[in-house]
Formats: structure tokens, C-alpha cells, sequence
RNA sequence: GCGAUCGUAGCUCAGUUGGUUAGAGCGCCGGUUUGUGGUACCGGAGGUCGCGGGUUCAAGACCCGUCGAUCGCCCCA
């Protein structure tokens, strides 16, 4: 009989319990507390959209859309993608189900991202972000608000200390066109001598050069045009507005005028915190205005800024977070005991106790489990106390116990 | 997609220039203690050395391939 081989997790996927799960799970719930208290509403859309959600918005010369995307022909033979970002596919959930309506709309969502990648710490191909988005508001404001929301979020994660906020403009789509047009003529008369790597961006993506590691492109980069010639007055206007607000609201930021973004849809800001501990991965969150995004949908034009926050990259981030443990667990002694207990439990829990009792056990297994599980309590039922209508209330910090009427239980736990 | 390093118990690792039945610490299970945990002592389980092939009298050690992890590039959260 050969051996069976046990199928082994699908590569850049992984499998949380224990600090880990804790640790993704405190990022999330620190976000959804957070998110209450800026306005933002929960929305949850699909993981799989029609590929043209992505493939037109994000620019199909991305690399996420060229080479990036879990994009696979279902059984009726339509394209469908996993979805390699949120942006996009809440952008058409707001045209599908004519959201228009609630404009102003800010929504905030979270779950799994799929992007076909060569993983890394910190990168999965099977990843999740914390995101949030303003529809529907072309004002400076909603961009301050966006990004105190983020910023917030960081402080209570107790990471803010470590991680910096980086803001550009790229303008409107005129200033972009007319800044994207003097950077390839000056990367076109510096051709012969720029990396590889950057002739290459220079047909699909020139403004990423910016931001190129390469010596040989750092220095032609001195020479580059900067967006801030560009700007048109508008824009400029609305930058200023955005970084006045963010000084107002107490949310510091650098300015780096290199700054871009891989993503063909973004206007006016930009901008990344940014960490040194993660490695080549030190985006925490990111994002920007996106303006023309919906358009490409087919839609009105309406204006909108996001950004998305890497999970796993937080988490790892964060002190770790003090793990469940229940109030109290029940240790009874005997058969009869063990009757009594489960009524008992359940009172307990329906008192909003956390409450737990192993299934099987002597007194000293039940009890070491319920000093590994950092309960504070241990309840020892056993004959006499039950003969006089009593359980033994251990604290198991100090080993003190003292005898406590089944009656009045439930009341002693939550006062101590 | 490219380059590099690494893969030995659940975890962290040791394992001489290839040479008997592959080790340690922690963790886990049991016992010392048939009504008292955390400490201590004693004992036990658990590994086809990632997988496949090759070289050799002999491979955990060497070679090739493959899968995976990690680091950098690319890109991004």
C-alpha cells in the first residue's frame, strides 16, 4: 500500500493560530474600531470580479494586471479574476448599485487580496489589507480626514513611532500629462544611459523611474523635472489645502516630490507610510487620490481617494497582543460534580463570563490546563462543597481560594 | 520573471575530512502526588534528515533536479 502524500498548502498561502491568528486579528479589530469613530461604514464586496474590473482601471501595463492577477475562465467561459486590490472592485460595486445616491460615501472593508508574486516576508500571494475609500468628495478635506484615519489607526497599533507618512501631488490629469511628457523627454535624451530595468519603464511606466535603486538612474534622476513645475494652479491650490489640514489636524508628514505610484489611476495626492523594519517591504499603507478611476468604468466622473493597509505587515509590527483567556474554568470532581458543573457553566457564561471546562480529566490535569490557559479563576467542585452548596474559588495568580455559594458565584468572579 | 542563501523531532538548533541503532534544549504525554496548578525530579512518545535521482563499499553530509522558506532585484500592502 503506498503511502499517502498529504497535500501541502498552496505556495505564498499560510495558515495562522496561536500569536500569529492573534496578532492579524487585533489589526482588524483595531480597524473597525477606528473606522467608527472617522465615519466610515463597513462594506463587504465580492473576491472575484469580471477581469475587466481590473484590467481597466489599474492600467494594463501594470504589473499587477501584466503578469500579477489569478485570472482563470470560468465554466460559462467568462474571464474572472481573483481580486488583486479592493479599489477597483468597490468602485463598480458604487456604479452597479447606483451608490451615487449616498455620495459622500466613505467605506472602509477588509479580507484576502491575490496577486501572483514571488513571496517574500511580508508578501504573500494569498494576502490581506485593511482598506478604506471617500467617494464622491473632490475636496482637500476628505484627503486630510483619509489620512488622520490612517494615522489614528497607526497610534492605537502603537507603531505610529516607527513608521512616517510620506505625501506627494502628481496634480490633475493635466499636470500628470504634462509632468509624464517632460520626464520621458528627459529620460529619452539620457536613454543610453539608464539601467536596464528603467529603459523598460521608460516605454511603460516613466514615472516609476523616479524612484529607481539603480546609481546609474539616481543620477540622471537629479537632473529630472519636478512635478511642483508642472502643477497647475488648481492643483496647487488643492495640495497646499491638503497639507494645511493635515498640520491643523496634528498628522505629520515629509514631503517626497519622488514619490509615485505604481497604479495608472491616481491624481493629485499620493502617498505611503512607510517603515525601515520590514525589508524591501516597508510600505505599511498606501494610496491616493484616484479622480479618473471611475470613468474607466464607465461611469460619471467622480472623484475619490483610498488607501489600503498590508495585515500581515502590521501585524508583524505590533507588540503581541494578549491572547483570549477565559475568566474562570470549572474543575469538577467526580460524576456527579461534572452534572452540577455543566448548569453551572452555562449560568456562568449567560452572565457574560468566559467560562471553560475540559472534557475529561483528574483534579490535577484540570488544573494545570487551567493554568495554561492564563485563566484567572479555577472553580473546584467537588462532594463537600457541593453537599453544603459551595464551590472552592481558586485565584490562580496567587493560589489563594475561599469557599463561595453556588448562588452567589457568578457575582463573586465579576466583582473581584 | 532574475540572482543568492538555506531545508535534521511540534519549535530553536547540534551532528568532525562521507563511516554502526541520528542528538540536545524547549514543548507534548505519563509518573513522584487516588482533592490542588505554576517549581523540582524520574520516565516516555515523536525523525523514511523537504522530495526525487546520481556518485560511493558506505550519503543527513558530495553532485543534479524539484518543492518550499528567507534575502535582494522587479513590483507592491
Amino acid at each position: 500500500m503506498a503511502k499517502l502524500q498529504t497535500p501541502h498548502a498552496v505556495r505564498g498561502t499560510q495558515d495562522m493560530f496561536g500569536e500569529g491568528q492573534e496578532r492579524f486579528a487585533h489589526v482588524i479589530d483595531t480597524f473597525d474600531r477606528v473606522r467608527r469613530l472617522y465615519g466610515f461604514k463597513g462594506v463587504e464586496v465580492p473576491v472575484i470580479e469580471p477581469t475587466a474590473v481590473f484590467a481597466r482601471s489599474l492600467g494594463e501595463t501594470t504589473d499587477v494586471v501584466s503578469k500579477e492577477m489569478y485570472s482563470f475562465d470560468d465554466r460559462g467561459g467568462d474571464s474572472v479574476t481573483l481580486r488583486p486590490e479592493f479599489t477597483a472592485g468597490i468602485a463598480r460595486a458604487y456604479l452597479t448599485n447606483g451608490w451615487q445616491q449616498h455620495a459622500p460615501m466613505k467605506l472602509a472593508t477588509a479580507g484576502p487580496l491575490f496577486r501572483y508574486e514571488r513571496p517574500q516576508k511580508g508578501r504573500y500571494r494569498q494576502f490581506h489589507q485593511l482598506d478604506a475609500e471617500v467617494i464622491g468628495a473632490a475636496e482637500p478635506i476628505a484627503d486630510v480626514e483619509l489620512l488622520g484615519f490612517a494615522d489614528q489607526l497607526l497610534k492605537e497599533l502603537g507603531i505610529a513611532s516607527g513608521v512616517v507618512l510620506t505625501l506627494n501631488t502628481l496634480g490633475d490629469g493635466d499636470s500628470r500629462d504634462a509632468w509624464r511628457a517632460a520626464l520621458i523627454a528627459h529620460y529619452e535624451a539620457h536613454r543610453s544611459a539608464l539601467s536596464e530595468d528603467s529603459i523598460d519603464r521608460l516605454g511603460r511606466n516613466p514615472l516609476r523611474i523616479l524612484d529607481s535603486k539603480d546609481p546609474r538612474d539616481i543620477a540622471i534622476n537629479d537632473t529630472a523635472p519636478g512635478i511642483d513645475d508642472y502643477l497647475s494652479d488648481a492643483a496647487r491650490d488643492f495640495f497646499a489645502a491638503v497639507t494645511t489640514g493635515l498640520d491643523a489636524a496634528g498628522i505629520a508628514w515629509t514631503r517626497n516630490s519622488r514619490l509615485v505610484r505604481g497604479l495608472d489611476y491616481y491624481r493629485h495626492t499620493a502617498f505611503e507610510f512607510i517603515t525601515n523594519r520590514l525589508g524591501a517591504q516597508g510600505t505599511v499603507i498606501g494610496g491616493g487620490r484616484y479622480d479618473g478611476l471611475i470613468e474607466t468604468l464607465g461611469g460619471p466622473a467622480t472623484p475619490a481617494v483610498g488607501w489600503a493597509a498590508g495585515i500581515e505587515r502590521l501585524a508583524m509590527l505590533i507588540d503581541a497582543p494578549a491572547g483570549d483567556a477565559p475568566d474562570v474554568v470549572l474543575v469538577p470532581l467526580g460524576e456527579a460534580a461534572e452534572n452540577r458543573a455543566i448548569a453551572l457553566i452555562a449560568a456562568l457564561r449567560r452572565a457574560g463570563i468566559a467560562a471553560d471546562m475540559g472534557y475529561k480529566g483528574n483534579m490535577k490535569k484540570r488544573l494545570q490546563r487551567a493554568d495554561a490557559s492564563g485563566a484567572r479563576y479555577a472553580v473546584i467542585l467537588g462532594e463537600e462543597e457541593l453537599a453544603r452548596g459551595e464551590a472552592a474559588l481558586k485565584d490562580l495568580r496567587d493560589g489563594s481560594q475561599r469557599s463561595v455559594a453556588l448562588s452567589a458565584l457568578a457575582a463573586a468572579i465579576i466583582a473581584a
